[in-house]
DNA sequence: TATGGATTGGAATTATTATTTCATATTCCC
DNA sequence: GGGAATATGAAATAATAATTCCAATCCATA
C-alpha cells in the first residue's frame, strides 16, 4: 500500500489496463466494470456497484486496495474528480471564455473572444443544419458543369477557400471577382447547366445581390449561404442555408460558414466520384 | 409535500429562482449555494455541504423538503443526474462527432468531420497560444505604416479576411496578390517602417517563402503564422505563431488561423486607438 | 491427489451520514 | 410590545454504507 496511488482518472485507467492480465478473476471483473461504467462508480454505493458488477462488496474493496487506495471511498474520489473536471460542459466552457473576453484586459481577451465566437458558431450550425438541405445542395452542385462562386467583402474569404478546394478536387469552377470589373460578362456565361454558390450576410453587398438576381433570371440554380429567411439571397436560391455566425468586436466569425462550405465542396467531390464510378462500373 | 417535485435540474433551478424572494434567510442561503456550487451538492455529504454553505445540516434537509423532496438524498439525486446527463465533456463530444464523421455515411458525416476539425483546432490554439507572442506581434504591427499581408493558396482566404478587417478598421494595408503579377514590385515598396503578416502552412507555397525572404532582407519585420518551428517562414519572422490545424478529408481547417488573424487585426486596431488617444489627451 | 497459498463469499462489525427532535431565537401581525 | 407562527441551531437517533473477518473454495504445484 506504499506504492504510488493513481490520483487522476487517466493514470488510474492506465494502471488498470496495465495489470489487467495479472488480476484475479473477480477483481478483473470489477476492473472491467469500472472502466466501462465510470459514472456508476462515481455515484453508486459499494453494495450497489458490487451487485451491478456481479461481485461481492468486499471484492470491490480488495480491488481498490490492490490499486493502492486504502478503501473503496478513496478510489471513488478519483471517479468523482473526473466528473468534476470534465464537468465544465461545453456551454460553460464557452461562457468562461466569453466572460474572460468581456471582462478581461489585454489582447488575450480579444483572442479568447474570437475563439468563443467561432466555437459558438460551430456549435450552433452543428445543431441546426438540415441534412436534407445539405443533400439537395450537393446533388444540385454535383450536376453542374461549372460551379460559380459568388461572394464579396466579408464573405469573400469563404469564396476563395471554396474556389481553392474545388480546384484541388478538379471540379470546374469560377470565382466571380470584381478586380477586373468583368463580373457582368462572367455572370453572362453561366447557363442552367451550371450552378452557383452564393454567400452573403447582412448587410448584403449590393453587387452580390444584383449578380445573384441576374444569374437566377438566366435560370442558373443557386445554392445560398446567408443569415436569415429575409435575406434577398434566399429569394433567388434553389436551396439555401441559414447560418448564424456569432460576432465579437464587430467582426463575425466565419467558422460555421467555412465548415459548411467545405462540406459542400467535398460532398460534391464525393458525389461526382461515386457517379463516375457507377458509369464506369 | 404533495406538490410536484422537480425531477430534473433545470426545473429545479427554475423553481428555486422562482421562490428565491419568499425563502427564509438560511434556506435562501443554501439555495444560493446550491445553484452556485451544484457539483458540491452532487458529491458532498449533508454535513460537508452545510458547513461550506454556512448552515446546519438540518437546514439543508428543510430546504430539500420545502422543494417537495422527502429529504436531502432525493434532492441530491437531481444534482447527480445532472452530472450524468450533462453534455459529455468537450473531448468526448468531439470524439463522438469524429466517430460519426469517420464511420457515418452520407454528407452529414462530411459536415460533422469539418465541424470537428474546426473545433479541435480552436481548442488546441486556445490552449497553446502564447500571450507574450501575441503582445509582441500586435506591438510590432501597430507601429507599421503599412501592413502587408502575404499568403497564397490554402492560406489565402485568411489573408483576404485580414485585409478586409484592416480596411474596416482604417488601417493601411496591402494584400500581396499574384493576379496582376506585380508581386515583386509590391514587395519592393515595403520598408523597415512597415510590417508583414505572412501565413503559410506545409507544403509551403514557394512564392510565399520567396517573397517573405526578399521582404525580410529589406529589413521589414515579419509576423508569421505557420505550422512548425521547421517552417521556412519561422526563420524570417520577428514573431511567429505555431498553429496546428486539424484536417478532415484532406482539407485543413482554417478556424484557428482565422481566430488568431482576427485577434491580431483587432488588437492592432485597439492599440492604435489607445496610442492616438494618449497623444491627444 | 494432497498441500499450501491465494482468492472469494457472506455475514458481522464499525463508520459514516441522513434525519429527527426539541429547545431557542426570530419575525410578523394585532 | 406581546404572542403566535415560523425559522434556526445543536445534539440525539436512525439509517445506510464501508470495512473487516473468517470460513469456504479454488488453483497451482509437488
Amino acid at each position: 500500500m506504499d506504492e504510488r496511488v493513481p490520483r487522476d482518472f487517466e493514470t488510474l485507467r492506465a494502471t488498470i489496463l496495465d495489470r489487467r492480465e495479472t488480476l484475479p478473476k473477480r477483481i478483473a471483473q470489477i476492473a472491467a466494470y469500472a472502466l466501462d461504467n465510470p459514472d456508476d462508480i462515481a455515484f453508486g454505493t459499494a453494495a450497489s456497484i458490487a451487485a451491478s458488477a456481479g461481485v461481492q462488496p468486499s471484492t470491490l474493496i480488495r480491488f481498490a486496495q490492490q490499486l493502492g487506495f486504502d478503501g473503496f471511498t478513496s478510489l471513488q474520489q478519483v471517479f468523482r474528480e473526473r466528473l468534476r473536471e470534465r464537468n465544465s460542459s461545453y456551454d460553460e466552457r464557452l461562457q468562461a471564455l466569453r466572460t474572460k473576453a468581456e471582462g478581461g484586459a489585454g489582447h488575450r481577451a480579444i483572442f479568447d473572444g474570437f475563439v468563443a465566437a467561432a466555437s459558438t458558431s460551430l456549435n450552433d450550425i452543428s445543431r441546426t443544419l438540415d441534412d436534407a438541405h445539405l443533400e439537395d445542395a450537393i446533388s444540385l452542385l454535383a450536376k453542374a458543369q461549372t460551379i460559380y462562386v459568388l461572394a464579396k467583402r466579408r464573405s469573400y474569404p469563404v469564396a476563395t477557400y471554396i474556389a481553392y478546394a474545388l480546384g484541388k478536387l478538379k471540379i470546374r469552377n469560377q470565382l466571380i471577382e470584381s478586380a477586373a470589373g468583368l463580373n457582368a460578362e462572367m455572370v453572362g456565361f453561366a447557363t442552367p447547366a451550371d450552378a452557383v454558390i452564393a454567400i452573403s450576410f447582412s448587410p448584403y453587398a449590393p453587387a452580390t445581390i444584383e449578380e445573384a438576381r441576374t444569374i437566377s433570371e438566366q435560370g442558373v440554380p443557386i445554392v445560398a449561404i446567408t443569415d436569415s429567411s429575409f435575406s434577398p439571397l434566399a429569394q433567388f436560391a434553389r436551396v439555401w442555408f441559414e447560418v448564424a455566425e456569432a460576432d465579437f468586436a464587430g467582426f463575425r466569425s466565419l467558422s460555421a460558414t467555412m465548415a459548411l462550405a467545405m462540406a459542400l465542396t467535398v460532398g460534391v467531390g464525393e458525389k461526382r466520384r461515386d457517379a463516375s464510378r457507377k458509369r464506369k462500373g
